[in-house]
DNA sequence: ATGGTTTCCTTAACTTATTAATCATTGCGA
DNA sequence: TCGCAATGATTAATAAGTTAAGGAAACCAT
């Protein structure tokens, strides 16, 4: 038999797994309110806090391969949430924008967003919630290979 | 513009996704080397551990939605790696067992498994690895919802 | 400038996630 | 026993994840 691997209740991947749930659940209930998923929501608040992005940054803020992008930024365009402009310099270059519509609809549930959040930190504590986020990155590639 | 959310290289959801996607990474290179997945993996991880079991708990334990589950399983039981009989008391239930080929699957590369476990371990540190895991598990709705 | 390479993006094909609807079996009350 | 709600499982529909392949624009060395 020899399973030298941890009982799967102790199993990083699926602890990550039940987390991301345990956290998306209510968010993605907050969105079933509105059109958009939950990682149209990710896109557009990139867009918010970063501004117009090409589409590589923009995969990489939102942690997006890029054939997901793709099709949701054409879902997003379509629905006048963004839009889609090519880098005049550099014609294989694409800019996506938020548009007015699709900020309003940012604004229109931020606070509630911040209320969920909030409701995590009270429930992990304050410092707990920063331990987190900072264990979190250490397992993030970009975070821990890049940078020596 | 009211933006109280965080930013988003400090949002929880999204340092889930960048964290598993980090911890799966070299799992799914792993599991390349065979023909199962990622969730055929934790599927046949929990069988090994638990026993046979009935759908409603091996999606549990497996953080596994039943559509999805229905899906996984017919997939293993044509490849042979699971069986599905349904219970004699009651034929609405079914009962999934891992077979001797899927056994053999897992063995082959708990050692593998193992040692990925092992480097994150040693990349976190390992009291960081269980407050992570600790962490983690307060997320989980399952844990703290149900008992007070 | 031309052929080859790289870069950016899109398609394609397959699997999974999510929600809702559907089917089959069971249990229960009139 | 006949309907009818409840339960377990599956199917359906749409969105997303993953890997690989394809196409267009830019770059680069000859």
């Amino acid at each position: 038999m020899a399973t030298k691997l941890p009982s799967t209740s102790r199993s990083l991947p699926i602890a990550l797994v039940r987390a991301r749930e345990g956290v998306m659940s209510p968010i993605r209930e907050m969105l079933s309110e509105t059109s958009i998923t939950e990682q149209q929501w990710r896109v557009l608040r990139v867009l918010t806090e970063c501004g117009p992005l090409d589409s590589k940054t923009l995969a990489d803020r939102a942690s997006l391969l890029f054939p997901s992008l793709t099709r949701i930024v054409t879902t997003l365009n379509k629905g006048g949430l963004v839009t889609q402009t090519r880098d005049a310099a550099d014609r294989r270059k694409q800019i996506v924008a938020i548009t007015e519509v699709g900020k309003k609809i940012i604004d229109d549930h931020s606070e509630e967003a911040a209320r969920i959040v909030v409701g995590f930190k009270s429930r992990l504590g304050p410092e707990n919630y920063e331990t987190l986020l900072d264990l979190l990155a250490m397992l993030d590639p970009a975070n821990s290979d890049g940078d020596t």
